[in-house]
DNA sequence: AAGAAGGGCAACCGCTTGTAA
DNA sequence: TTTACAAGCGGTTGCCCTTCT
């Protein structure tokens, strides 16, 4: 009994000593010292073993967001931001489902992502940022968007024997595809992470899931381990109606939201996808 | 130039899941 | 089968920096 509250005042003292909040460069010296010397596990162990007043949590954070060698950083690429909206589509809030498909990125930076950039926009169109409009609007105009420009900036990348910075780095490299086809592999698995093409329709892809397949999705689809964006569909929009009235269904979108609150324009497509970045590709 | 407002992001919190004893 | 602990995960918070007025 003695002992047991004796045990309970000395972790609430040593609760009480933990520190908090950000991390010195000192910290992440001793935590990357001690993972380098025992591994990733047992973290609260780690964390007494590095000298470090940190609970095991903070420490496993700490390098899982940051200090981690394969960390990827700076902004989302065009590619990884359609693929965080189709994978979102599939599967929701499963941020770390989502981050195991983009090398090097973390959940909480896609998650990030997604409540600054995403929910954002949602807010600015006064739409639920889950509901259905919103994922028409990012489906039927967005996306579409996206995938035009990221088009045209691989065309010129590839054309000029240079690879997009985008898809270039880490373990990823551009294979020799027919023109108007991009073939993403990633080196450490082998399997092809994404596939952008532009010869290959939706309907001919096995094992299409069932959102893919769904009426007014129109431009991509998921199969397994692959992530097919149909740049035909995207980018010329065949079978695909421009009218945002009827590409959505009748009522999902009134016409000041619509056609008056920019949701096709310039200006949205540039506030919400990093759309800077982008047009200094297109420039000779 | 200074203060306010807003955005971005690192870190924390609490719940759930997995696993070993 | 139960229990305790570790790890994983998604939601939330708070700080810092930038932009606006």
């Amino acid at each position: 009994m003695h002992s047991a509250n004796q045990s309970a005042r000395n972790d609430s003292e040593d609760e009480s000593e933990m520190r908090r909040g950000p991390w010195t460069l000192e910290e992440d010296t001793l935590l990357i010292h001690c993972i380098a010397c025992r591994g990733e596990s047992r973290w609260n162990l780690l964390a007494k073993f590095a000298g470090l007043k940190r609970t095991g949590k903070s420490c496993r954070l700490r390098w899982l967001n940051y200090l981690k060698p394969d960390i990827k950083r700076g902004n989302l690429t065009l590619q990884e931001q359609i693929l965080i909206l189709e994978l979102h589509f599939k599967w929701g809030n499963r941020w770390s489902k989502i981050a195991q498909h983009l090398p090097g990125r973390t959940d909480n930076e896609i998650k990030n992502y997604w409540r600054t950039r995403v929910q954002k926009q949602a807010r600015r169109l006064k739409i639920e940022s889950n509901s259905k409009r919103f994922l028409e609007a990012i489906r039927c105009f967005w996306m579409p968007r996206l995938v035009e420009q990221m088009e045209q900036t691989s065309s010129l990348s590839l054309s000029s024997s240079s690879i997009p910075p985008t898809m270039g780095t880490q373990n990823s490299t551009i294979s020799s595809v027919p023109p108007g086809e991009m073939k993403c592999v990633n080196q450490a698995n082998e399997k092809p992470e994404i596939c952008f093409s532009a010869s290959m329709g939706i309907t001919e892809m096995p094992e299409i899931s069932e959102q893919a397949t769904s009426p007014g999705h129109g431009f991509t689809s998921l199969v397994d381990d692959c992530y097919y964006v149909d740049i035909i569909r995207g980018y010329d929009m065949e079978g695909f109606n421009l009218d945002p009235m009827s590409a959505v269904g009748p009522g999902e979108f009134s016409d000041s939201q619509v056609a008056g609150s920019d949701l096709v324009s310039d200006d949205m497509a540039g506030a919400l996808w990093n759309m800077g970045e982008l047009w200094q590709f297109r420039k000779p």
